[in-house]
DNA sequence: TCTGGGGTCCTGAGCCGG
DNA sequence: TCTGCCGGCTCAGGACCC
């Protein structure tokens, strides 16, 4: 996964690693390691009689996209984030499989501890990636950067049986976009020295924080390459595309970039969204789906020990159009019958009738549970809360379906309209 | 082709209190 | 008491990333 970009022959040939060799890594201790199409590669390592066909994972309903493709897929122009009718129009005799998640979590876990076995500053990025810096443990381990990075790829094949990519470089986002370039099963070292021969030719698209609209931007402007940008005065740059985000590729285009890895994570929001098969209209069923929603945002809070204050729903209607409202409590919950209370007052006040394709709900604003427990000594939901840790127990003994709401229980399609969420 | 689901960050407008 | 300014907060939306 992740964004890559294309460097010239000659020069991709300069930095990648090749024959037991490669270039210069004095001074490059940060590592980015990408797992080869991981979804589709679990699923291969999980049955070998996959090996030698094109292989997709992703949503299988009729709005589902791709997730992963292995590179036998990619050969018939499958991309991930492609919705999975138009892979299937490219390669119709591809094996197309829904996710596993909790399989790929599984071998996330076991990659990072290979990782962690190398270095304690591992910072995950998602499932499939992670930075590393590995300065500290050169020593130690008796390699360079680069010797680490081959060991680290041997291990994860030999222990868990799929490949993975390495970039090595003076910083985060350049081992980000070496590690794109030699995919897959590869390496590619960008020494301190050559750190602009690599990074200009590259497209504008190539710098992290450019996406479609910015580019477009960029190329109105004129501006093409990571050349272009470092060359562009910066209040120019400000003036046209904002503050913040001229400072920080302008920044990353003269090859500076000090962000560290950061081993610890703190979630900033949770929440759960769905697509509908078909658009709704029906105000009753978009409650209930709410419900189902906010349970599943308040469940994730409980297990990880949150709460927050701010309930925020997202309506993404039959034209795309996509509206987000919220409302911020006066003390943070992590109770799904106050989130949902508050998601359906925001659905109910603020979101015009229409025909619903999306709906999200999402809590902001996060705190540890243990720190906001004070403010909750009167709160109206103490019972809902020891009600719902009951059910969140039960869950994890029985099965997710052991504990829902009443009017979560009988909801056939075609009955809809009848059940009406009824919190209180 | 027709666009998922989980997130993060930034910007700008409006409101409020000092 | 009124006004203007400023900072902080809330809210909405957009863009981006994997």
């Amino acid at each position: 996964m992740g964004r890559s970009a294309n460097l010239p022959r000659g020069l991709r040939d300069r930095f990648l690693a090749r024959d037991g060799s490669w270039p210069d890594d004095t001074g490059c201790p940060m590592l980015h390691v990408d797992m080869d199409a991981f979804y589709a590669s679990v699923e291969i390592r999980e049955r070998p009689e996959l090996e030698s066909v094109p292989v997709v994972v992703g949503g299988v309903g009729g709005r589902g996209v791709v997730c992963s493709a292995n590179y036998l897929a990619r050969e018939y122009g499958v991309r991930s984030a492609m919705p999975t009718a138009h892979a299937r129009r490219l390669a119709p005799h591809a094996v197309y499989l829904p996710p596993q998640f909790p399989l790929y979590t599984e071998v996330s876990r076991a990659v990072m501890a290979i990782f962690r076995d190398v270095t304690p500053l591992v910072e995950p990025l998602s499932l499939d990636e992670a930075f590393l810096d590995v300065g500290g443990a050169l020593r130690r381990l008796g390699l360079t950067s680069g010797g680490v990075g081959q060991l680290i790829r041997q291990r994860v094949f030999e222990l868990q049986g799929v490949t993975c990519s390495v970039g090595v470089g003076p910083t985060k986002f350049l081992a980000k976009l070496a590690s794109g370039m030699c995919k897959p099963d590869g390496m590619m070292v960008v020494p301190r020295d050559a750190v602009l021969d690599f990074l200009h030719p590259l497209p504008v698209s190539a710098l992290w924080g450019v996406g479609a609209k910015t580019a477009e931007r960029l190329a109105h402007a004129g501006l093409e390459t990571v050349a272009d940008v470092a060359a562009t005065p910066l209040p120019r740059l400000r003036r046209m595309i904002g503050v913040a985000l001229a400072e920080h590729l302008f920044s990353l285009a003269q090859g500076h970039d000090d962000r560290k890895v950061v081993p610890e994570h703190r979630e900033k929001s949770i929440g759960a969204e769905e697509t509908f098969e078909v658009d709704h209209y029906d105000r009753s069923l978009l409650r209930r789906e709410l419900l189902r929603l906010a349970e599943r945002s308040a469940s994730s809070l409980r297990a990880k020990g949150l709460r927050g204050r701010t309930v925020s729903i997202k309506v993404r209607f039959s034209d795309f159009t996509t509206i987000t409202r919220s409302r911020t409590l006066r003390v943070p919950t992590d109770v799904t019958q106050e989130v949902y209370r508050t998601a359906a007052e925001l659905l109910d006040t603020q979101v015009p009738p229409g025909a619903v394709r999306l709906i999200g709900v999402r809590v902001e604003q996060l705190v540890g549970a243990e720190g906001s427990e004070q403010l909750l000594l009167d709160a109206p939901e103490r019972g809902w809360r020891e009600a719902e840790q009951a059910a969140d127990q039960a869950r994890s003994r029985f099965g997710s379906l052991a504990v829902r709401p009443a009017s979560l229980l009988a909801a056939a399609p075609d009955r809809s309209g009848e059940f009406e969420p009824k919190p209180e």
